[in-house]
RNA sequence: GCGCGCUUAGCUCAGCGGUAGAGCAUCAGUAUCACACACUGGGGGUCGCAGGUUCAAAUCCUGCAGCGCGCACCA
């Protein structure tokens, strides 16, 4: 017991309980026990990442609820996962297999080959994620660990699909996408950046031809455009059919430069006369406008740009195979060699980039699959309505405003790490050939959904007998897979065993204990890709809403307030932090600096304030153990100081903070109130002043305030261990604090120990804990801070023992006395009621008497005079700012009584304290 | 352009109608027997600007400015 050593390491500790607690199966979830339950589903970290300050900030809160909720009797349901992150994933693996030059491109491999080195990838990666989650003390139910590419994950996703396919909201089309042509693949409109840049507008002249298409000598269309690489794709130039500067040119051709191929002038509503010049470029197949317009005008589509962003050989000689940005330069070259740049202008817009892959996006007319968005009103109602709740609410409209304006979601990647589209085609020789293949296609086969076009057919199935068949019989599966979001938005059903089946999703005991969920931790930037996504699939497949609360974390930023990237190497490894301050200390301090709703401004001091606060309970707690003598196990009013009653309050007040700032999820105010309490009010204030019974012979008297020690330590304990999981659970265990509780509720392991709730109103009676004691114990307080700072002005070192005098303006018994000797770091305190002192003596004034440091001479005068001066300067100025305020008559009859109260006890106070002042300089003065 | 948020001590932020607060940083002192990852004391703010409401405004209202973030097909 004694040999607790002086500084906690973290260590040891964090990694021995983390395991117990595994092996123990406190983690695991019970669907069939009795308990109201509680769950929280992970936002599924990618499956080949590490921890970064994001995961470390939205797990430690995710496992803050779940701990919680556990000590207040829930059963509680953590349910860890990871994603298969498609395109991040395949590009990392596609890099390094060219780095090892087992490829250049993955068609060297071959499909089936690729796939082989991504999941060997995963097999070899994915368990880092969880280790790392592990030591940063996570209380996930590990035996329900899933992965979004799990085969049991897998048919959720084929069913998802192949119902919404049958209910025509998955359609295929030719449309216009954002292309990223570094992944080369299709991307949904939240997947591209719009980032504002500095570019050009050039001004280039199309030679206008007259009706017979012969050029005419100086007679242009000029057009401007942000993307002259573009225009060897033109297929016409539009302006606005209103417009009377062009109206009698519609119908006209130009000849374009660099193709030398004639284009129509078209009249377009779309083009807005007062940018540019009023005329636009129309390139059909490399701008979404300019594909409206075509549509309308039946241009053709000529693509200039290949998949890979080089140009195609439909560029021309000269520009083939150039990059696009290449082109751009070339493009402007030769206009300006031929004459054509009528003039270049600086120019802001915005440029969209691939979020996955930093490039430029390309828009790019293709085949690809889309969604239209189910049970989009209800997923606006239920938000609004207050069934789903997000903290803070500012989220709402952010929410509703994106539901509002919601574009059909192209789903299909032109990847192969993912889930591959459950689609497959064929196209017979007749109709009747094709009528007697889907006569064979059971129709009470819920897993399949069959459409037709002409003489094709088309399957979707999640019926793996099936698909293997349909595979077999030489039927085409669509290549391309699914967007990662698209298994995503199935993940609070589809970890916990959905089948699609009413019947059996009904018995399933997980989902019907543990869906909905209570509460989702996620941040911001995903509350498109995943948060609304989500709750229109919990509405759509499990007729129920996937979670009742949503909590968005900020943003973590370094401390100077720039984001967190690899670039800029401002981001800390969390297991580097882990390993220097422990797991609780990175916790504590995360938690403390990240306020609702706002970014996180991260700086490693303030891991460092977590390990210095861990320290501070490890020695709070190993003072304890040092004392010696019995406690007493039940508080005994009759024996129970007033700093005993103040700290039991404080106590208690603290508890009150706690339970409201957690109601509205404001976990920073825990962190603080926790710390407050904790280093101020109990160690700074408490503890020293317990020292005057601990130090005493009185036995019962000291098993009493051991009893109140261990009850406060208790408490502490218990409010800590959501956030410091692991240091206090070796507290609770080597205090001995297992016994005071039943096996399951504490006796075992902190984890299951009771939430501390508010003092009830008889508790507080009986141990005579009000108002009163407060300002009592107090007073004594602000007269030690007023006596040690009479110390300081005379110069003394803290350590030096002193006497002090105080003239006492109340009666102090004996307790109190000894009490503030200690506080004072006194020799003596003498009362004494006739006190009188002596030129150049240090005084002040406080609430409970004068205290005098009866040291003529060690004040240096002139000093002192000036400060006290200054301090009377201020004191008048209050003074006098109460007395206008007390004087005038609106205020006596408007303020309300106790505002008046208050203010005339403030005037009085600081009569006082002027009284004094000018006392005390008169004593150095004369 | 529309919407949202922010602006309080050197830094990060609390306070949201009745004497301006915390942590860090800073200055001074301290090896006191829980803790130097500590203790003690001090200094530091006309609460972005301008109006208004009120007996009383950092706090409510209006306008302005600066910063940040969403959303929007003006090439």
């Amino acid at each position: 017991m004694n040999d607790i050593p002086k500084a906690y390491d973290p260590g040891a500790v964090e990694e021995k309980w983390y395991k117990t607690w595994e092996e123990r199966g406190y983690f695991v979830a019970d669907p069939s026990s009795p308990k109201p339950a509680y769950s929280i589903v992970i936002p599924p970290p990618n499956v080949t990442g590490v921890l970064h300050m994001g995961h470390v900030l939205n797990n430690t809160i995710q496992d803050i609820l779940a701990r919680k909720a556990r000590m207040q009797g829930y059963e509680v349901l953590w349910l860890p996962g990871t994603d298969h992150a498609g395109i991040a994933t395949q590009a990392v693996v596609e890099k390094n297999l060219r780095k090892q030059g087992l490829m250049k491109h993955r068609e060297d491999l071959g499909r089936d080959k690729f796939l082989e080195h991504v999941w060997a990838w995963k097999e070899k990666h994915g368990h880092i994620i969880v280790q790392q989650l592990k030591r940063l003390g996570c209380s996930c139910d590990w035996s329900r660990l899933r992965f979004t590419m799990d085969s049991d994950y897998s048919r959720c996703v084929q069913k998802v699909f192949v119902a919404l396919f049958r209910d025509g909201l998955i359609y295929r089309g030719l449309r216009m996408v954002h292309w990223d042509p570094a992944a080369q693949t299709a991307l949904s409109d939240e997947e591209v950046e719009w980032i504002e840049e500095k570019g050009h507008l050039w001004y280039i002249r199309y030679p206008l031809l007259d009706p017979e298409g012969r050029t005419l000598p100086d007679q242009c269309i000029i057009v401007a455009t942000t993307r002259p690489e573009t225009m060897l794709g033109d297929e016409a130039v539009a302006v606005h059919p209103q417009d009377h500067r062009y109206r009698h040119l519609l119908g006209r051709r130009v000849l374009l430069p660099l193709r030398n191929k004639p284009i129509p002038i078209v009249g377009d509503a779309a083009v807005e006369p007062e940018f540019g010049t009023g005329c636009v470029k129309v390139t059909p197949a490399h701008d979404p406008a300019d594909y409206e317009i075509a549509l309308r005008h039946q241009l053709p589509f000529t693509v200039v740009i290949g998949p890979d962003g080089r140009m195609t050989p439909e560029a021309g000689h000269g520009f083939a195979g150039l990059d696009r940005m290449e082109a751009r330069k070339a493009v402007v070259a030769h206009l300006e060699k031929l004459g054509l740049l009528e003039k270049t202008e600086d120019y802001i817009h915005r440029v969209g980039y691939s979020q996955r892959s930093h490039v430029p996006i390309e828009p790019r007319l293709s085949e690809q699959w889309f969604l239209r968005y189910p049970e989009v009103e209800r997923a606006q109602r239920v938000v609004e309505n207050g069934q789903i709740r997000f903290h803070p609410e500012k989220w709402v409209k952010t929410y509703t405003h994106w539901l509002s304006n919601l574009k059909d979601w192209c789903i299909s990647r032109q990847l192969w790490w993912g889930h591959r589209i459950p689609v497959w085609t064929r196209t017979f020789e007749d109709l009747a050939e094709l009528e007697a293949a889907r006569a064979t296609f059971p129709l009470s086969d819920l897993d399949t959904a069959i459409r037709c076009q002409d003489r094709t057919m088309v399957v979707a199935t999640a019926n793996p007998v099936l698909q293997q068949q349909l595979t077999r019989d030489g039927w085409h599966q669509d290549p391309d897979v699914l967007d990662t979001w698209f298994s995503s938005w199935l993940w609070p059903f589809a970890t916990m065993g959905w089948t699609g089946q009413a019947e059996r999703d009904h018995q399933n005991p997980t989902l019907r204990r543990f869906y909905p969920t209570t509460d989702l931790v996620t941040g911001p930037d995903i509350i498109f890709f995943w948060v609304a996504r989500m709750i229109m699939a919990g509405l759509r497949f499990m007729d129920e809403v996937p979670f009742r609360n949503v909590y968005f974390t900020g943003i973590i930023r370094d401390k100077h307030g720039r984001k967190m990237s690899k670039s800029l190497g401002n981001s800390p490894d969390p297991l580097d932090l882990i390993r220097r301050y422990g797991a609780d200390a990175l916790r504590f301090g995360t938690m403390r600096s990240a306020p609702l709703g706002q970014d996180v401004l991260f700086d490693e001091k303030d891991v460092e304030l977590g390990r210095n606060f861990c320290n501070k309970l490890w020695n709070a707690c190993r003072f304890r153990q040092l004392q010696q003598g019995q406690a007493a196990i039940a508080l005994d009013p009759d024996r129970l100081t007033v700093d005993d009653r103040w700290i039991l309050l404080k106590l208690n007040t603290a508890i009150q903070e706690i339970h409201a700032a957690f109601t509205e999820y404001r976990f920073n105010e825990v962190t603080q109130t926790l710390y407050r309490f904790f280093w101020t009010e109990y160690c700074d204030w408490y503890l020293e002043a317990a020292k005057a019974v601990l130090q005493a012979r009185d036995v019962y008297q000291k098993a009493s305030t051991l009893g109140v020690i261990d009850f406060v330590l208790d408490h502490t304990l218990r409010l800590f261990h959501p956030f410091l999981p692991h240091i206090t659970e070796e507290l609770w265990h080597g205090m001995g604090f297992t016994k005071r509780y039943p096996e399951d509720r504490g006796g075992c392991s902190l984890m299951f120990a009771p939430w501390p709730e508010p003092f009830a109103a008889d508790f507080l009676q009986r141990y005579q804990l009000h108002e009163g004691v407060l300002r009592f114990a107090e007073a004594r307080y602000a007269l030690a801070t007023e006596g040690r700072n009479l110390r300081r002005l005379a110069n003394l070192p803290a350590n030096r023992k002193v006497k002090f005098i105080l003239r006492p303006a109340q009666p102090l018994n004996d307790y109190d006395r000894q009490v503030l000797t200690l506080l004072l770091q006194a020799e003596t305190l003498e009362l004494d009621p006739e006190a009188a002192p002596r030129r150049g003596t240090p005084t002040c004034r406080t609430l409970l008497g004068d205290l005098y440091l009866p040291l003529e001479g060690v004040v240096d005068v002139a000093a002192e005079t000036v400060r006290l001066s200054q301090e009377l300067t201020k004191i008048e100025v209050e003074i006098e700012r109460l007395q206008q305020r007390l004087s005038d008559s609106e205020f006596q009859a408007k303020a309300p009584p106790h505002v008046l109260q208050e203010h005339e006890r403030r005037l009085h106070e600081w009569r006082q304290k002027a009284a004094h002042l000018r006392s005390a300089l008169e004593l150095l003065q004369t």
